[in-house]
DNA sequence: ACCGTAACACTAACGGTTAGTTTTTAAGAA
DNA sequence: TTCTTAAAAACTAACCGTTAGTGTTACGGT
């Protein structure tokens, strides 16, 4: 099996990195919708085959730099300090994931995303696809102690608290105030731990059975 | 100006039935991605312009049922008893909605959007822009007690119940398990309003000022 | 030097969608 | 009735994202 080396690695790496930048300047200068597929191919000089054999779609494009967007949701969780409770550590995650795309230098990508429905609802379905890996991540460091009903919805909120407050007039007090809602919820949803966090210790394990699944 | 009366309306109504039907019977027969709109404009005799006045997209058609999906929320919530709690009134109707698509006779049409990734982006869109109508009715209907950050995002999260319910294993119950999930949250983003409902009366107003907005 | 194959190019098409234009048909006015 | 207006539907012809099919090149391993 051929061990990778080198050239044609870079080569393609090139290859990619010129379509998506690109397809971004093109984009930031005349507009997502005036610009087509065959603009972009041709101005960074590839075929339109070629182009699509490195963007899945015309959206791929846009979202290059949001890649490790899932990653770091999920090593948010798996990798935090060793009792440390899970929706702080959420919290500390999403904030900075908020605070990064609210930076200046980012509100042109933005601009344009929000400007194109196509753009937004691809966006959303990636958040989606998000929420469950990072679900998955929670369930697997929960260890079967809770729900995967529990798990989902809240790895759901998490991804609407990062979506809600990228478009609120302060994205990071409405981050804060979502979350304390998600940890309100998770206590909720955890009859059988601790009570630990942002918020005094309280009633835990109100008694009742978790019933689904 | 001509007032409206009569046979206009119906021939209109009858078209855009009939290629409502033709679409899903020609869907659930060859699925969906085997059917082309020229194939459904063709076998409901109609020309490819006139589908798509009736209709804004392919996706559109399958999901022509599910149309007062979104008035049927708001309703729940403007439409309540009075006094009664906002959140056990959106569990109720939610309940009675996952129970309606779970019903029997709706499982074929479910398969094949569930088997359609441009179906399922498609739901995840519309029922976003769902989330925002009820986001606005609870707003309305709270008349500024509350932040239209912690309405937006109960919005979402009874959305993201609806939407984890239909796809769990027994989705009464999952829809039950999220809904004790949101009536804390809820709690936690209510801290100047008595707690009632579902939930035992426990610590209401944990006095903590709401920051966002 | 040779072969396998990854990367890319090229042509042509498919399928959803829309613009532009024209024909039909219902509703009211003369 | 007949005429007028306007909505509804038709037809043509395209645009645009995307993919299949078919080479061609050049890198990497042997």
């Amino acid at each position: 099996m051929p061990e990778p080396s080198g050239r044609r690695e870079r080569k393609k790496a090139a290859t990619r990195q010129k379509i998506a930048d690109t397809a971004l300047r093109l984009f930031l200068e005349r507009g997502y919708d005036a610009v087509g597929i065959r603009d972009v191919a041709a101005e960074a000089d590839v075929a339109v085959t070629t182009l699509f054999s490195h963007f899945a779609s015309k959206e791929a494009l846009v979202f290059e730099q949001d890649e490790d967007f899932e990653q770091r949701l999920t090593q948010a969780v798996t990798g935090r300090a060793p009792h440390e409770p899970l929706i702080p550590a959420l919290h500390r995650e999403i904030q900075a994931l908020v605070r990064h795309c609210t930076a200046d230098g980012a509100a042109p990508i933005w601009r344009l995303i929000d400007g194109s429905p196509a753009l937004r609802e691809y966006e959303e379905s990636m958040r989606l696809r998000h929420a469950e890996s990072l679900a998955t991540a929670i369930a697997a460091d929960l260890d079967l102690s809770q729900t995967t009903t529990a798990c989902r919805a809240v790895a759901r909120f998490a991804i609407d608290a990062y979506s809600l407050a990228r478009e609120a007039a302060d994205p990071e007090a409405a981050a804060d105030e979502i979350f304390r809602m998600i940890e309100a919820a998770w206590e909720a949803a955890c009859p059988s731990r601790r009570a630990r966090g942002t918020v005094p210790p309280g009633r835990a394990g109100a008694g009742r059975a978790v019933t689904s699944r």
